[in-house]
DNA sequence: AATAGATTTGGGTCTGTACCTATCTATTCC
DNA sequence: GGAATAGATAGGTACAGACCCAAATCTATT
């Protein structure tokens, strides 16, 4: 791919668009060519290249190292949700050990609100119930094509994975999460497995997760105990 | 103020740090000088001054409009808060009118979690219910420093206006905001002025605003009808 | 063989220059 | 008076060259 000089888009962005598509296709996985090779790569002085690597350091697609290179970013999608979903640090940090058991890993049919949802007739459903120590501290709803969820059902999952298997296993390039927060009463179900009597507060979370070209991947909905669970957002004027 | 060329920092970034004073200070309040004109009063080429301003343009903090220069960019409390604070527009969107009602205002002796939040003995606290249409949706309680407070009482607070006060009236410079969101349930209390039975779940929004200087603004606590009320936040991979 | 020093490679900073397009204003010509 | 045009001003794009720090590697001396 070369870079149009009739056109009226700017070389700079050009060059960003190509390089991102070259890192979102596997081309690029770890080091980029220097930003010499690239100029003579692509015929262009040394600021543009570097106004194109600038524009994906900042949206941290990619890093630079001074005296190394520069390189693709490999940001775990916990490292962009983990803004908000911040409280398991937490149950760390008072020196309680985390802990998940799975309770059900089965295929479903979809209906209602999760089809709309989805976009899905069939899911892999999966629950698991997360402790704090032992104390239980939320169940945890997960649906998925039902691809994805036969492969996700041949890992253990009585852990705090699947992000991780997704991603480093499966290799499913997530994208962007949609997350709705809200309250409601414990089900005499989820009171049950939480613990607590049959109507205490919960708190909600949905959380539907798209990849790159805006495929549904993952619809999660978690009910939480509201005296061991809450959200935590710090939001700054200036983005830094 | 002007440049030190024999330090290690980059001549870009000690530009930025002073240009950045100088928009929190009010000097500039509108328009910055051209480009141009900065290379010549602090003696660096476009380029450098252009890194400067571009840092800034991300932050948020500057605005370049092609033609015509480079601006401080007004950002409303509520631009900046609104990523979480949305369902009130949602309310709107709902073809409900959005209104509010105070019913305290006074000033009170702080202690516990209160004191230890906001480092105050005495305080000024508001407290408001929110309506959509006719129907009470949530409570807030408002608190600030006494001298904040007094100001801020002589307005008319039956309205949505709080924020638009601080910012276009009292002329506070708040800048950074931790919110937290848990879930809970209905006191007596609560009850009463929601409409709602005791003990039903509500969804509770903390949030503390500080300004520049990392000085306390405001501390709110908001309950909410978890049936009226939700919290929606998007995340992307590239920050865009 | 170990280590101090030079070399190479890579990003970081900075200058100067040139020309583009967007905006606004003042002037000129119907 | 109103439309067309020419400047002036401001940011946007792009190039070339120079030099600075960081990291890794190679090399020569101890």
């Amino acid at each position: 791919m070369s870079l149009d000089y009739t056109n009226s888009i700017p070389l700079h962005v050009q060059l960003k668009k190509i390089l991102e598509q070259q890192i979102y296709n596997g081309y690029y996985t770890e080091k980029l060519p220097s930003e010499r090779e690239l100029m003579d790569e692509y015929y262009v002085s040394r600021s543009t290249v570097r106004q194109s690597i600038e524009q994906l350091v900042r949206e941290r697609v990619l890093e630079r190292k001074p005296g190394k290179g520069t390189f693709v970013a490999i940001r775990t999608i916990n490292d962009w949700l983990g803004s908000l979903h911040s409280t398991s640090e937490n149950i760390e940090k008072m020196g309680m050990a985390p802990g998940a058991k799975l309770v059900a890993s089965q295929e479903i049919e979809v209906f209602g609100r999760l089809k709309d949802v989805t976009g899905l007739d069939k899911a892999h459903h999966f629950k698991r119930v997360r402790y704090a120590d032992d104390i239980p501290m939320g169940i945890e709803r997960h649906y998925y094509p039902v691809g994805l969820g036969k492969k996700l059902s041949q890992y253990n999952l009585d852990q705090e994975a699947f992000y991780e298997l997704l991603e480093k296993e499966l290799k499913v390039k997530t994208f962007q999460a949609e997350q709705e927060i809200k309250a409601g009463a414990a089900t005499r179900n989820d009171a049950k497995l939480l613990h607590i009597l049959e109507g205490a507060s919960i708190i909600i979370a949905e959380r539907k997760i798209t990849d790159i070209h805006g495929d549904f991947v993952e619809f999660e909905r978690a009910h939480y105990r509201a005296d061991m669970y809450s959200f935590k957002i710090t939001l700054s004027r200036n983005s830094k």
